[in-house]
DNA sequence: CTATAAAATGAACAATGTTCAAAAAATAGT
DNA sequence: ACTATTTTTTGAACATTGTTCATTTTATAG
């Protein structure tokens, strides 16, 4: 039956059309300040069409989150192509506070709001797939540094979460606001060079 | 006129006892989830009586805000007695995790929500003097550390940015679910564990 | 006791997420 | 080609939110 196929392909390009219509939404004016009216108009389909593909907003938030691990993975591509595990681990840093940087709405979806995790917890799905991963790739990064000798006496996991809650916290301040409510003398390089005084630390360990 | 005097008195009261019930129903049951018509039920006040004490639901929100870094000031206080400026960096790490553990909502208030810097912004006032107030204590601390021959070759602004943003990150992380998302051997103390992890880290530096 | 000022009220408004009976469109059966 | 059935789309309607403001109630002054 050649008539469900087409019928199947057409739902998931009007679920991917409404999913698109609210990215480009949520990146020009920010995910809070966007309603589901707003993305029915955005592509023009009625408000009920949008509930008849997700079961709510959370669902949305949860899809586009998972989309964004997607475009992270993007970023990280060129990671490959670094042997040595701490240089990797170094520019792992960077591209992750670039990618934070270059898309605050995106990244605060993935890592800060509520909606993608209780979207989990409302009995969707078990496991948080997206974050187990990313969080697997930098852990496997540390471990091959462990192996050359570096990091000496610490705890592979404990010591990843360091790195992470590092990044993370700085990407955080910057985008909620707090970085430049604290009256810096480079606000907009702190980032930067607050994530290049980590670097000469683990440099001498 | 003594009658004026007790009117602003009362006025004063009224105005905290909102705050009071605000903040009893945030702990509570969250944020988010508090309306105001919550706040005016539990104080048995009417809508409109909130609104004649805060000019919206941001106010009440900075207000809040700004209770919480006074309470983290108590949290503070036992740092005094700690002569040793490294100690003291140590410790004082320590009490801030503890805090926003102890305290989440109140955390989530002060360091992540947007609405008390949209308070900020949208012209009630010009600088976020909580802010900056607390991270001078940490700068302070560190310069002293530096002064003591510590963190040689760090610059103090951007390295206290970067310790911030690590008990900050894990915190985050903590709250909002993502530590317990990533599947780690050890959820229940991953926050201690990592911070563990930096102390051994600059107990080299 | 009356007039004025201050304080408190809650009905009303616009905007939100969400639901669902009805309409419209597409498909299948003859 | 026409009808019946299924699928898809619709938007009016609901509950809940923050917010406003004319009105009522209460307190103070004369």
């Amino acid at each position: 039956m050649a008539i469900a196929d087409r019928k199947a392909r057409e739902k998931e390009n009007l679920k991917s059309l409404i999913l698109q219509g609210a990215k480009k939404l949520f990146v020009e004016k920010g995910i809070e300040q966007t309603t589901i009216r707003n993305i029915a108009d955005e592509i023009d389909y009625s408000i009920g069409t949008v509930y008849v593909y997700f079961k709510d907003k959370n669902a949305i938030l949860h899809e586009l989150h998972s989309g964004g691990f997607a475009e992270l993975g993007g970023y990280f591509k060129e990671l490959y192509t670094i042997a040595d595990p701490m240089e990797r681990l170094r520019i792992m840093g960077r591209i992750y506070i670039k990618f934070a940087l270059e898309n605050t709405e995106m990244y605060d979806l993935m890592f800060n709001l509520k909606a993608p995790m209780e979207f989990l917890t409302k009995g969707n799905q078990e496991e948080w797939n997206e974050g187990k991963g990313a969080f697997g790739v930098l852990k496997s990064t540390v471990e091959h540094c462990m192996e050359q000798g570096h990091f000496k006496g610490h705890t592979l996991e404990p010591l990843s979460f360091m790195i992470w809650s590092l990044v993370h916290g700085m990407c955080c301040l910057e985008i909620r606001q707090r970085s430049k409510g604290v009256n810096l003398a480079n606000p907009e390089t702190i980032v930067t060079d607050s994530y290049n005084e980590f670097l000469l630390m683990i440099g001498k360990a």
